[in-house]
DNA sequence: CTGTAACCGAGACGGTACGTCACGTCTTGGT
DNA sequence: ACCAAGACGTGACGTACCGTCTCGGTTACAG
């Protein structure tokens, strides 16, 4: 018995270089007129494509985007590990500063602005996204805290989705509401506050 | 001096009542179809209401919107301020128990989620944002913050700003993204570990 | 009490400018690229118009073409009589010469077979055609003809309608279907027939 | 000597149960949905065929339409001589009675009337139409009026043609342009008409 | 107490994009 | 070689809304 899924286009007969020349007119087109103007039409009429070649492959505009993102993340080196000097509180803070100044690259902002709204309207992009680029990103920043559990910089019982969160969680936050300036100095903060915890704060210097 | 818009409409003239059947229509909307099939002319046939008469007063969807969360959040008593027993982590434990629970409901779920990506597109609306509804409510946990710090709970040279964004930043940020479940526990480990810290986990026991 | 149909737009607000121009643009466009190739964003291109403006006011493309015959029609002599020599073989005959050359030109040929073809498949519009088109122009061929009962020429209980019919009905149907060369001969032969009959046929000479 | 066609695809090879399963399809699809809505898509799905078939055999959709027709009218009797009695009115008048009742029967009307406005369009299936189905029926009205003609019914000198479209033409343009009551009276009164001509209209009683 | 001007509902307008359908061409794999 | 299946670029369909623009009707201030 086979798995059999209702009108399923074929995959086997998909035009490759279609696909590619859509995700990357989907991928240019967001950075070039935002998010809201994005539209079918538009992807198919850059990427040289009709519009039911997007329609066959994709449900949504959002699908299309994410899939851009994917076709990214697998052709860098998304897949390198964190720094790890030995001491977490610098490397974090190297980690986030990167972040804070990718953020401020509008060749990356606007794309990255876009799918994260469309994956808090789309619970079924969501899933996609925690799956296949959420979850690895996170897996390496486990790896960085699980060696500082090794070394004892961090206490072993500390559940490191709650950490990952909570350094992480503000930073993105801040940026995607704007809700105040993203700053290096911030980024360091973030960190020291979150290492060393309210109570302790200025245990950290 | 007074600031002088181009030809803007005379406030006193307004109609009051289509501002509100405006601003209740545009809510009950976004919760029934969601914001992205939310349409003025929808708003206008459900208000009763030309759709001029929405253009005349505001420049987006989204401040329109906005508008009706403010004309909520001012006719509830949000103004309130956070409980304060003396014991900091239960306090915030409550307060993030009861937002998870808010997230939870439908009925804020929605339009919720609406106004929070429409700020993420729109920075003007982000402005808006942080003024009206934001600055308030922050000032609400910063003054419980001053309290403990008055009673020494907490250092009186932490920057009240990145401890807010420490507490409330991963939740919102969960529930934004569905990057994880959303339980009273998380809220719970959340408010522990961020007053701990990461190094200290543990010693809220 | 009112007549209420249902959701009927308003006419009293209707463009006449518009209304003219995709007229006129159908009218057009059918003449140079075919029924056929006839489309709807064709017309409102060519008109400048918004399809929609097309949609409001016509059910279908084959009405848009109606009402383009309908104000050509209108706007033209179209009401004079029939030539009245008292010699109705010879007015016949006149009057069907005048016919298969107009036939003969491509600007009346392609739209006024794209019309005839339409209304085959369209009984509302072939209503719309027989009430406002064919029953003026079958008035006027009957008026020819109650002249030449009057005068003796034709019996006075002739069929009208089944006489008009032995007329025009065999031009009509082999323009149409090229079913024979369309000649003034043919004309003649069929005004000499029709009158004397198929009995008598060379009774005319 | 051949008629060469450029890259004519070899007719031995040809699978004659797609031929009939499209030929079969054509037809009763054009009478489910009319000849407008009818696709090549849509044949050859019914036919379980795939669409390159179609076009490998048949330059359009009135030429797959037609042969259909072909087809059937070959599989009848429609070889079948007109009545002779020796009463040419009354022999005429029982054949359009019976082409007045085959129009209204809608299992011949609506593919017929397709195939009649496909033919007003299409010179190229015009002429193939004049050979294969109207040619071989006009030779049978002929062989009739011949026989009046032996008989002295009908003079020796009258144009065939001209007869024929005299009394079939009416009938066939009132049915396609319903632009009367397609009634046996009507036959009647066309055939008494046609044969006595207008001038001598009562004389037939 | 009465113009008159702004606001109001309604909705037509020129547009853009939607998501679907069918076109005619093409490629693949099976017989 | 022909066939079924169906992906492809293309273009039109008919619909939904966009934001602008009259159109009368109705307030509410100004003369």
């Amino acid at each position: 018995m086979s798995t059999q899924r209702e009108s399923a286009p074929n995959t086997a007969r998909r035009n490759e270089a279609s696909r590619r020349a859509i995700l990357m007119a989907a991928f240019d087109l967001v950075g070039e007129v935002g998010y809201a103007k994005l539209s079918i039409e538009g992807i198919a009429a850059r990427a040289g494509v009709g519009k039911q070649t997007i329609y066959r492959w994709w449900p949504s505009k959002g699908a299309v985007l994410f899939d851009a993102f994917l076709a990214l993340a697998e052709g860098s080196d998304d897949s390198s590990a964190l720094p790890d000097t030995g001491d977490l509180q610098a490397d974090l803070t190297t980690v986030l500063r990167a972040t804070v100044e990718e953020f401020g690259d509008p060749r990356f902002d606007t794309p990255m602005r876009a799918l994260s709204t469309e994956i808090a309207h789309d619970p079924a992009l969501a899933e996609m996204y925690a799956e296949r680029l959420d979850r690895p990103m996170r897996e390496l920043k486990k790896e960085r805290l699980r060696s500082a559990q090794r070394t004892g910089e961090l206490p072993a019982d500390l559940d490191l989705d709650v950490a990952i969160d909570l350094v992480w969680g503000p930073l993105h936050n801040r940026w995607l509401h704007r809700s105040g300036p993203l700053t290096p100095e911030y980024a360091e903060a973030l960190v020291a506050t979150a290492l060393n915890g309210l109570r302790h704060a200025s245990a950290s210097e």
